[in-house]
DNA sequence: TACCGTAACATTATGATATTACAAAACAGT
DNA sequence: ACTGTTTTGTAATATCATAATGTTACGGTA
């Protein structure tokens, strides 16, 4: 099984055929899981696919109010543990500036991404830029600091709100 | 009055003299606020000296149990609403990753620094890297991006955790 | 099938972080 | 001192996340 590839990575057009998102999403999930052996159970699957339900960034409780809305009710715990196993899966990203969480766009990737979050329509692309993590890696090495993990974040505007 | 110089960016030795940090901090803030004709007060004051008290990131919990224990037990508003104050003026930065706050090693500069976060002793360090800018700027506008602010936080070890 | 061990999930409670709303006090300019 | 503005105090509440404990579902074994 080859590794998924890269999507949806930028920002795409608005009337672009989310539907395939969610589809590759959750097919690039299945293979991950299978590869590693671990399982994509129905609640881990349901929270990644309510994640997928747009590019923009969701809160954990904000997961939980569509799951109640499903006749299921979980509680915070459920939802959250459901998130660590995307994350540590790399399903998904957390935004610390937002305490929330976005569909990764390379599922499984290594490195941890850096991301353009739209201050106005709320939306969130995915990089994963060598040129950044090398000027990072070159900044932190002359601190005499060794990276482990990185946060980059970046509000602003994106194509479509800049010129409104 | 000339601006502030860079000051206590990066991982200082174990045995400097932290009352120079101190002091050179509330110098800088002082000076300012004066410029922008803006107050800082003693409860303002004070919080910017408690989280001078160690390079390392507080959380606005510790702020409060900190001036609890000085006869003075102020509510969460007080303690958000000076951080807040600091916040704007540029003498503290906020680190989403930790939810802490920690001292600007450049008062008053603009842009919004990049961190190094030890994981071990909990020591932060200060970058304001123009290439690491740069790279960023760069990677928003090849999307498309227009960028106003960013979050940036490498975690990993310091030079004094590395070796031990 | 019955058994066991492990992984996943449910439930309850609580911890940690942050904000809203409104009242009182301190301050600056007159 | 009078007045409008800024700052602080206080109580309640919102939001985000985890601890602690017990239960259920699953996969392998005999
Ligand atoms: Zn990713
Ligand atoms: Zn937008
Ligand atoms: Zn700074
Ligand atoms: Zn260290």
């Amino acid at each position: 099984m080859n590794s998924p590839q890269e999507r949806n990575g930028g920002f795409l057009p608005d009337q672009h055929d989310h539907g395939d998102c969610v589809a590759a999403a959750l097919e690039d999930a299945i293979a991950v899981c299978g590869e590693r052996g671990v399982r994509l159970t129905p609640v881990r699957r349901r929270v990644l696919e309510i994640i997928w339900q747009g590019h923009r960034p969701l809160g954990a409780y904000a997961i939980l109010e569509v799951l109640s809305g499903e006749g299921h009710s979980p509680a915070p715990p459920t939802v959250y543990r459901a998130l660590e196993f995307l994350l540590t899966q790399g399903l998904v990203h957390r935004l610390s500036s937002l305490n929330a969480f976005v569909g990764c766009s390379r599922p499984g990737h290594p490195g941890a991404g850096q991301f353009l979050l739209c201050t106005s329509c709320g939306t969130a692309a995915e990089l994963n830029d060598p040129e950044i993590e090398r000027a990072i890696e070159r900044g932190a090495a002359a601190e005499g600091f060794v990276c482990r993990d990185h946060t980059v974040e970046i509000s602003g505007l994106c194509p479509h709100c800049r010129g409104t």
